[in-house]
DNA sequence: GCCAACGTTGGC
DNA sequence: GCCAACGTTGGC
């Protein structure tokens, strides 16, 4: 099963914000990227789980966990001309942008802090898209090792490259 | 608020 | 098909 991590903007919509949904989920609509699409629509089943991340933000860093909870489908916002993710290019006969339902699944004990992965960017999540300067793929693979990695410091106070006291 | 990085658009 | 201009993302 492949894990994923997608990006959101706390201020647009947070990862609370997901759990107050009805059956805490939502339509994760509004992707406008090629990428982002080509593995939302062909890649993404039903139960996969999800790094859910707040961007653009104080602290931005991977705060929970959510999964995939419906299969790809065309996204109606697209075919909206009221609609901030319009596009006349995509018709719902042949429709260019496609979701998915994202529920909520937990809260992290902790925000684990983009600046953290970072040090991680030559080890353990080396290639990640994320730890890319000026990366902004919104949607991106996180693989098994990637994934145990990224949530075995959850448990941490502080980064493994700090130290503690003698 | 600044600005680097990147994706998209459109002229040619 | 190239590439400059532009708009957006997103860290800082």
């Amino acid at each position: 099963m492949n894990g994923w991590l997608m990006k959101s903007e706390p201020d647009t919509f947070s990862l609370d914000d997901l759990a107050a949904r009805p059956n805490q989920t939502e339509p994760w609509d509004g992707v406008r990227n090629y990428q982002a699409r080509n593995m939302l629509r062909d890649q993404m089943r039903v139960g996969d789980p999800i790094l859910f991340y707040h961007s653009n933000c104080a602290v931005p860093g991977v705060v929970g966990l959510a999964e995939v909870a419906s299969a790809p489908r065309p996204d109606p916002t697209a075919f909206d001309p009221e609609a901030r993710y319009f596009d006349p290019k995509s018709d719902p006969s042949r429709p260019r942008w496609y979701l998915v339902d994202v529920r909520y699944v937990r809260h992290l004990r902790r925000t684990i802090p983009l600046a953290e992965l970072k040090g991680a960017a030559k080890g353990a999540l080396e290639g990640m898209p994320l730890v890319r300067n000026g990366n902004r793929l919104s949607i991106m693979p996180v693989n098994s090792a990637q994934w145990a990695f990224i949530l075995g410091l959850e448990e941490l106070a502080q980064p493994l490259n700090q130290g503690v006291a003698p």
